[in-house]
DNA sequence: CGAAAAAGATGACTTTTGTCAGTTGCTTTC
DNA sequence: GAAAGCAACTGACAAAAGTCATCTTTTTCG
């Protein structure tokens, strides 16, 4: 593979896969040739909350998750970005500082587009517009749908829930184990949960035969139960 | 006030006040002359979570509760609509049925605006798309802070949060209580908790001197008291 | 390697939140 | 205007969640 070919953005994966589908070659061409492409380690801040961003972010490779610091000094997830998403773009879009921090869950590759060419594009391009809009619309949709999960489910059902969404997500490896590892930190800020009531939950589920861990790693050995959990029955 | 020129959407306010103020004056005559103006009574449905909308409800006059029902049997009510607001647009724009139920809190004024005109606007005029782009962007982060706060807060700081939302939003009338009244399970629909738990923090903030109340009726008596109580001193 | 630091885990306890059952009081309606 | 129905409210209790202290295991890094 030619890592030349590979670092531009008219080749990259990204273009089939996220609101950027919608540029023209010509375009993709221009913001390639202006991109930065940046690798980033796991536990990097990619940007923070308050941040004036001059660009937007593609994921092209690893997880990086979004969250924000609440007043009573806890961080809470409030979504986790992989391979093909954008992040940044709300901020541009509304000429706001960040409202969100994203932080690097594991190494990771990212392509910088400039604030100019994403806005030119913007100005330039319907179909990336309507690309845009309808990735908005369904950013927002699922927003709606966690604001409904966080008031009215409880850390059990969340924790169960967050299980699922990385299964469903990413994956598992060869021995079952789910593939996106998240410390008990980080599940306890998706859930929005102290951490130590998260570790609880979780061994509570290995007693009941729901899950089986392996220090950090999590293997999901009754789907159904926790689907049931979830649900609420 | 001449009715017939009230209920043409050139002169409606909301022109001045949403995402539709981008459009021209012969779209909107052209919308105008499509439009079906209705009058909603307090409690009545506009519409419910799972339909297929067919257009999008400018609210002219009044409030509308939107909420979606979760799983275990509760409503959660996740945004609050009023004068110059738009309703639907985002289950419109992702061609999705409605993700949540809207209800009248109050008689209401409402323009309807068929599919096709918001679409042809939608793929004709590039400055109602910015707009509407920007518009979402705005609802997505404070969609955001929703999900952070729900997470993040506790009952009484939620509460006290919706108290303060519903006098910076909707003002007082002229004997200083909140103009928007709520039912009491209303406020703990948005707040996400049980009525009664909503009710004895309503008392308990009575007590300690935060509010008075008369009947339904809510007056703020130390608003900086709630708002350190909001921000968790 | 080995010490230090970070993350995981658990117990004991407190606070918060939810639930059920029932009372009061207002409002709607026939 | 009485009865019905609903919303507001209260008490008692149960369940869920948070906190603090402590210990163990894993990871990191000089």
């Amino acid at each position: 593979m030619n890592p030349h070919e590979e670092s531009r953005c008219e080749n990259c994966i990204i273009r089939e896969l996220n609101a950027l589908r919608s540029l023209k070659k010509e375009e993709l061409k221009a913001i390639s040739d202006s991109k930065v492409s940046r690798t980033i380690k796991k536990g990097e801040s990619i940007f923070k909350e308050g941040e004036k961003l001059n660009g937007v972010f593609c994921v092209r490779d690893g997880v990086s998750k979004l969250s924000k610091l609440s007043e009573n000094g806890k961080d809470q997830i409030v979504k986790i970005a992989s391979k093909g998403e954008v992040m940044g773009q709300r901020s541009l879009i509304a000429e706001e500082a960040a409202n969100l921090s994203a932080v690097a869950l594991n190494d990771m590759q990212l392509c910088f587009i400039p604030k100019e060419n994403f806005t030119e594009s913007l100005s330039k391009n319907p179909e990336f517009i309507q690309a845009l809009l309808k990735n908005m619309a369904h950013e927002l949709k699922m927003a709606d749908d966690v604001i409904v999960n966080m008031a009215q489910k409880t850390v059990n059902q969340r924790v169960a829930g967050i299980l699922l969404y990385l299964d469903t997500h990413f994956g598992t490896d060869a021995d079952g184990y789910l593939s996106l590892v998240l410390s008990r930190n980080d599940i306890a800020d998706v859930v929005g949960t102290a951490t130590e009531l998260c570790i609880r939950t979780l061994t509570k589920f290995k007693k009941e035969g729901l899950i089986e861990t392996e220090g950090k790693r999590i293997k999901i050995s009754d789907r159904e139960g926790l689907d049931q959990l979830w649900e609420g029955v």
